[in-house]
DNA sequence: TAATCGTGGAA
DNA sequence: TTTCCAAGATT
């Protein structure tokens, strides 16, 4: 520790540091060259980015971002889509929930805050889909405020840094204290990006690369050798396996029967196939009457909290057909690509045989 | 507090 | 093949 700093600073120091040496070039992220330029991070970039990272890793949102970004390339642009294109633009990232709370969010800066994303915690905490996290990233990120960041990267550093070994979540409130206390006035921002660059890259969950961290010597967890084994979590409950069937009715023009979601639930607000429910042992009724037959092969996914396995029926339906739920979709305006993956599997499977 | 909510890549 | 896990939010 250096003459009048206090090892909290030392380290927020070294990580600033070692972020000017090893900033990874993201599409979301304003470079230190730039920011030194006078250049300012965009709320609309760096907002959507922090949605579409929660629980998703970089490279499945990489594309996203891009087509997204290029579509609607302000917040005013997608607050004025239509509901189903930006589903069917986010199809296949998963939590579909995001998406929904993406466009309201969008919709509420757009109206009733002329365009502009708050730059406050609590303004920002306020609007849909945005949490203690994505706030704290926002207001950090983009308007430079010494706001604390808490993910699952700087959740496991802390644990390291200060060597604690109560298990998850109940050791959430501990490592935020730890952190906030690490949280620097100066450049909080990229202070924020360096602590979840150093746990994506080199404090990661396995096998973390201690000889090459810059934490190296203020790390507890190092000392103790207990690294790799931090941080505790707690065992989780095993997947049930559930079953269902969808059924895939192509009409005489090639279009497809398909369904709005609800809103509430599992892929809620995305287009499906109709069918049955998923939680085993449901019949479900064909949408409509016709020569149905049974694909051999099943599909099989998994959810994050339990497995399926899908029947696949199809049947090819006269013009004047009049299904008992859902809607056709012209042949032409038919895009897998906008169908949420398990049911994207179902279609392929179909198309295979 | 605990359950719900997707997906694909890595080990 | 299975498990783990990734810049969490919502109810």
């Amino acid at each position: 520790m250096r003459d009048g700093q206090s090892i909290e600073t030392d380290i927020a120091t070294t990580m600033l540091d070692w972020y000017d040496r090893h900033a990874r070039d993201l599409p979301w992220r304003t470079s230190a060259a730039e920011l030194n330029s006078g250049a300012r991070p965009d709320p609309y970039r760096v907002w959507l980015s922090e949605i579409m990272l929660q629980q998703t890793t970089v490279a499945a949102v990489r594309d996203y971002f891009h087509r997204f970004t290029t579509r609607w390339p302000t917040v005013d642009d997608l607050a004025a889509a239509p509901d189903g294109a930006v589903m069917g633009e986010w199809a296949g990232l998963g939590y579909y929930a995001r998406a929904r709370n993406l466009l309201k969010c969008a919709r509420i800066v757009a109206e009733e805050h002329g365009g502009r994303f708050p730059d406050r915690y609590d303004d920002l905490i306020a609007l849909p889909g945005i949490g203690p996290y994505t706030a704290a990233a926002i207001s950090a990120i983009a308007f430079d405020r010494p706001e604390t960041v808490m993910d699952g990267n700087v959740e496991r550093v802390a644990a390291r840094l200060y060597d604690i070994h109560t298990p998850l979540p109940a050791a959430k409130s501990e490592l935020k204290a730890r952190a906030e206390l690490l949280t620097p006035r100066l450049r909080p921002g990229d202070y924020a990006q360096a602590m979840m660059d150093l746990g994506a890259t080199i404090c990661t969950p396995k096998s973390p690369a201690c000889g090459i961290c810059p934490l190296q010597s203020p790390c507890a967890a190092r000392r103790a050798g207990t690294a790799p084994e931090l941080p505790r979590k707690m065992p989780k409950t095993a997947k049930p396996t559930r079953r269902g069937i969808v059924y895939l009715a192509c009409r005489a023009d090639g279009a497809w029967l398909m369904e709005r979601r609800p809103d509430k639930g599992l892929l809620g607000g995305m287009l499906g196939w109709p069918g049955s429910d998923w939680k085993d042992g449901a019949a479900g009724a064909p949408p409509v009457s016709a020569d149905w037959s049974t694909l051999a092969a099943e599909v099989r996914h998994t959810f994050t909290h339990f497995h399926l396995v899908l029947t696949v029926r199809t049947a090819t339906v006269d013009m004047g057909c009049a299904p008992e739920t859902g809607f056709f979709i012209p042949n032409r305006d038919f895009r897998p690509s906008e169908l949420p993956t398990v049911m994207r599997k179902a279609f392929d499977l179909c198309r295979e045989r």
